[in-house]
DNA sequence: ACCTGCGGGACTACCCGTTGCT
DNA sequence: AGCAACGGGTAGTCCCGCAGGT
């Protein structure tokens, strides 16, 4: 019971960080199986890669959404938290040389054409990340559709960030996206 | 033309589809021969898949970014111009069956960290979307670091919202995109 | 019956039906197993796939041969027994998409020559089919060496028959199959 | 040219050997190569195993056809000209130990419900050696539908009996389909 | 000189029949 | 009795070179 829990547990871990600075299609079975033989990799997870990479996604959907509720709620600023954020991101992509960047957005990218289940995983993990951030813009006062709209926006240009400071090598895009965002929390009016 | 030339020209235009629908890994060379025969296709590419790859992405480079400064400069309203773009690559998106997003970013993403010839075109592709927004920008009078700023962040945006959209298969995301960028270039004050 | 002995018999019942329309190494051991756990069915069958073939031909061909007696028994003229036998033969093979042929012939050309085990048990229920025709051909008067070849002839024709029936996906060589049997049976002199 | 057309005849050749023996499902892509590699498997036979596959069957049936027409139409003797193809066949048989049978029955039963194209190159083979059977009768007199019938007949008890010797390990069941099959052809009235 | 048929394997995802440890 | 592990096996596809014909 434990011992198998275990080792699907491992394999999924693996598979989060290869998938996140691999992708999908870079990355092979034996890769994701890491040191279990291929025999047990089927077992628990008799719907092969596909099964694997969605478990993954939904993983890291959960573990980026937990730590931005963390973070956000952590900081009385909202625009500062969000900031903070960006910046940790960025941090984690500088270190690891430009690998890992959002854990979910290469993935989707590569298989929302051919993998509904890949496709919802990632869909849902975006919405989870969304949802936490309209939560906290709602603490502030912003609510309702304008709230939901802020989210989405505040979301999209992380995820833009971070696709344009893995394409260039450069934290700029992602600093930029920071400052804007800040300050687009910061409004009274907007 | 040639007959050389044309075949040349006809696996690029092939690839630019493939690789902005499927992706790298997922595109075999095959896929990108098409008709041609696949022993002739190393005579035109001799870099194999990773120059044509990198041709491509460098074609749709160039295209989108004469389409945005066409679009930018055919509306007086440069916010309005904006949401235009922007409805009209969601328009594109949806068509497609959520297919056809940016022309860029998955290869971008797939294989920023393992070829550097691909990750470059990519890079330039994304500095010339970039320029020709913060070329529009200071025709508006917002220029210097503000007005890059603004380029990079509506930038990350628009890929942002072009890479959810596609995760959810809904222009939703676009649609704010479109709404919050609008309102960003017509506020005096930020 | 136990509960084990109940999951012996299930799994040869179910192995009976898909060796006889699949063959050997078509059928997985997971097919075999069916509903049953895999890790039990090596408790009830030691010796793997190569036992659970070997004791389904066996049951099989006991199965064949004791309605066969019991159909050359139940009708006075031997030679229109041996039609009646033959029809009901087509009429299964046709009703099952031409699937059920032979229970034994599939399995005995695969695996002749990789494992006595299976190859005995495929030429004693052979031999039990022949021994029940060389009986009733004995009871008309047909015996010696003369019974046992005609036995021998009839069983290569019904199996030839079922061969090419299966093949063409048509009943007519299992119909002259019958009809030739049925004169070469009822003719005086040969 | 040459050398491409030679590679090909090469892999068919080893095909027709192996599924003789073994069967479709005991025999891999790896074995049917045989020396070639892979790629250029692939490249001759896009259609991969069952490509292959109907092929050798198709030309181990026109191969005996040719053989069955020159062997029938060599000896004056219709009857003495069967029972010698007939024991050459057991001759085979019996000194490759008990391997080579009928170059097509194994594969027929094998995949008759699982491919179409090698099925019918199966049945075709069938046909064209009943055919032989057919035409050889027809010169004797025996034309119309009794020589139709017939040559079912006899195909069916040689494949039958074929099938009975591999089993067996014995050519007895071949011995006396040779002698029926020669006494029905001698027969006048039948 | 331009082009391509064919060859070349390493690698893919997947599944096999089997066995130990619980 | 059975979950989990095992790793070698499957067919098939990969991207790429090279000899030689046009």
């Amino acid at each position: 019971m434990k011992k198998g829990a275990q080792t699907k547990q491992q394999i999924l871990e693996q598979a989060t960080k290869l998938l996140q600075s691999q992708g999908y299609h870079a990355t092979g079975i034996a890769q994701l199986a890491g040191e279990a033989p291929k025999g047990s990799l089927y077992f628990h997870f008799p719907g092969g890669k596909e099964e694997i990479a969605a478990s993954a996604v939904r993983l890291s959907g959960e573990r980026l959404a937990s730590d931005l509720q963390l973070a956000l709620s952590s900081c009385q600023d909202a625009g500062e938290a969000l900031a903070l954020v960006i910046d940790f991101l960025g941090q984690r992509l500088e270190e690891s040389g430009y690998r890992e960047g959002c854990p979910v957005a290469t993935v989707a990218l590569e298989v929302a054409h051919e993998s509904e289940p890949i496709r919802m995983a990632c869909a849902d993990s975006f919405a989870r990340w969304e949802e936490a951030l309209r939560a906290r813009l709602a603490s502030l006062g912003i609510s309702g559709e304008r709230g939901e709209s802020l989210a989405i926006f505040i979301l999209s240009a992380i995820e833009g960030g971070l696709l344009l400071a893995r394409a260039r090598r450069s934290l700029e895009p992602l600093r930029v996206v920071a400052a804007q965002v800040r300050r687009l929390v910061a409004e009274p009016c907007s």
